[in-house]
DNA sequence: GTTTGATAGTTGCTATGGCAACTAGTGCTT
DNA sequence: AAGCACTAGTTGCCATAGCAACTATCAAAC
């Protein structure tokens, strides 16, 4: 059977090139494409722990960690104790890493929009609802 | 704008899922996925140089070098100098490299299956579709 | 035939991914 | 309150990815 046949090997060279260019959008930021990420979640959201942030980009919590400490010594993020668990790490945004969220924004359309040129509305989500199930045929196996 | 919004992002989570998943499939024959890639070129043609494999397999040539380092130490390849060119190496399968073929060929088939189960032929054909254009819109990016 | 530029491969560095083993704190059970 | 299972986070190990710098070889130009 043919290499390319494989859903996986497709997809895997499709991601890395989509990550390859969502580096570059993000390189000007002194950020990667993984820390950019788990900035997404923490403009939404503050004083979440490292757990609750490897949950929600179903990551590692162990690469979260090492992400996170990263974040940290770049001055983007702080992590403090929890008042009552003290096992856990809330996770703050310093004033840099907040300041960044609008900056970052128009780039990250802009590299969306040029992901899906060409295709219509209807294209994309069929898009997303086949490989959301073959994301789910074999997230269990 | 959503962190899942972006196809980059369900790509990316989706091809962790799918190697995980091959990655149990060819575990039982002392491999990685990658490994089992450039097996797959070998099976294919033998005798071809590292930087042709990289080619094929539109892979970094550093990376290449590493996996057949590994694939020849656990003895599935050999590397010989180019009889013409002393820079190139050709790469041989060993008989070990060219027994597991047969053997890891119906677990691989069995595992696309899973990977598309419930979808139409014709969703499967839509999404290699869609997945080309998006690679093809950021690949030179 | 010597210089010069291009090429095949290697080494070193830093990034994430995934797993196992470990520490320290929590909380239930008795 | 003592014991024990569970949990949050860390450390260590090995995998690939991508890039830059390096060695050895080749090939073309002169």
């Amino acid at each position: 059977m043919e290499l390319e046949k494989y859903i996986g090997v497709i997809v895997h060279r499709a991601d890395l090139k989509l990550n390859n260019y969502y580096q570059k959008v993000v390189n000007p930021f002194d950020i990667t494409v993984d820390q950019w990420e788990i900035l997404v979640i923490l403009w939404e959201k503050e004083g979440i722990t490292q757990k609750e942030i490897a949950e929600r980009l179903y990551k590692d919590q162990t690469n979260i960690a090492r992400m996170l400490f990263k974040l940290e010594k770049k001055g983007f993020i702080h992590r403090v104790t929890h008042e009552t668990d003290r096992r856990s790490l809330r996770v703050y945004l310093t004033s840099k890493g907040r300041e960044i969220k609008d900056e970052i924004l128009a780039p990250s359309i802009e590299a969306y929009r040029k992901t899906i040129d060409g295709l219509t509305d209807e294209e994309v989500e069929t898009f997303r609802r086949i490989l959301s199930a073959i994301h789910n045929n074999v997230k269990d196996l």
